[in-house]
DNA sequence: CAGACGTGGCA
DNA sequence: TTGCCAAGTCT
């Protein structure tokens, strides 16, 4: 490659390489590389879905899985879905209303009937094989952008940008010199993460998954501990002095009275049962008619719910 | 493109 | 106690 530049220096190269393509080396963002796959190294942790019988499966059902959900509460719900589904076949041939039960608390519970559209399209379309290319993965149900780009990395180890949350605030931190990253996931984003990832595809599957677990545990939203940093020298908000955010507060969002929570009492009731739900037991959950039965609609209509006539319901079997 | 979509832990 | 935050996707 080339000698090391000085830090400052590569910062903001890597910073400006969207635009013009001055010297390639001083601009791939290489400084980086170095410290912050081997802080992996060395600090990552041994997360089932990391380990090689997880599989491409295991990723994919990880990847689902912490879509908006910590760790520590997926760990146990991974578990107990890889022992129950090991393959996607296994999981195409359950009623969908199984996975929905089997994902108990996991909140979000459409990410389950995805995940089992997902299993079963890739029981049709790929012979119950977790497809490799980024373009079929992006096809399948609950499959975006980010996972595609996730599961095509850890699990395939191929060379693709992962934009996660993490992966932004590092990058707007060490980067960019700003404390958050925008609010919706800008191109200006996208182009310098692909401007940053390494060139080897075996090392930028590593930077990936090392970039995110940097934002996980050191380069965190609240209290990012930057004396454990191993590019804090290097980082352009830091040498900035650590400005506060500016622009827009990040958006906030509301639960207690809303539809979603209504949701989630009604399906809640409804993962306990084992047998069809009255109209009546759903009716004790929200007070409030109007709204309950706008709620109980719409899991009827995302498919989350099964009416059976006569005011009973359960969770979908088709 | 802003808003809908669950849930629980922690400061 | 309130508000922020957690490996996003879909419309």
């Amino acid at each position: 490659m080339t000698s090391t530049p000085a830090t400052s220096t590569a910062m903001t190269a890597a910073a400006e390489t969207a635009s013009a393509a001055p010297a390639a080396e001083a601009a791939d963002g290489t400084a980086l590389h170095g410290p912050v796959t081997d802080w992996f190294d060395e600090h990552a942790r041994d997360l089932p879905w990391r380990r090689p019988e997880a599989g491409a499966w295991g990723v994919m059902v990880s990847e689902f899985m912490l879509q908006q959900t910590p760790v520590s509460r997926v760990l146990p719900v991974y578990e107990q879905w890889l022992t129950r589904w090991p393959r996607p076949a296994n999981l195409a041939a359950e009623a969908p209303g199984e996975a929905v039960r089997a994902w108990g608390r996991l909140g979000y519970p459409r990410r389950a009937l995805r995940l089992h559209a997902a299993a079963s399209a890739i029981q049709e379309r790929h012979g119950g094989d977790v497809p490799r290319e980024h373009g079929q993965l992006l096809a399948l149900p609950g499959v975006g952008e980010y996972t595609a780009a996730a599961v095509a990395s850890f699990a395939y180890g191929q060379r693709h940008a992962v934009l996660d949350t993490n992966v932004r605030r590092v990058f707007a931190r060490a980067v960019t010199g700003r404390q958050y990253p925008p609010n919706a996931t800008t191109a200006a984003e996208r182009k310098l993460a692909r401007a940053l990832l390494p060139q080897d595809e075996q090392l930028a599957a590593r930077w990936a998954a090392a970039t995110m677990e940097l934002g996980a545990l050191v380069c965190t939203a609240r209290g990012p501990e930057c004396h454990r940093c191993p590019i804090a020298a290097q980082c352009a908000w830091q040498l900035a002095g650590a400005p506060a955010h500016e622009g827009p507060p990040r958006r906030t969002q509301t639960y207690a009275g809303t539809d979603r929570q209504v949701r989630g009492k009604l399906l809640a009731v409804l993962r306990e049962a084992v047998a069809p739900v009255p109209q009546q037991v759903l009716d004790a959950v929200w007070d409030e008619p109007v709204q309950r039965a706008r709620a109980l609609d719409g899991l009827v209509s995302d498919g989350l719910v099964e009416p059976l006539g006569g005011g009973r319901y359960r969770l979908p079997h088709a």
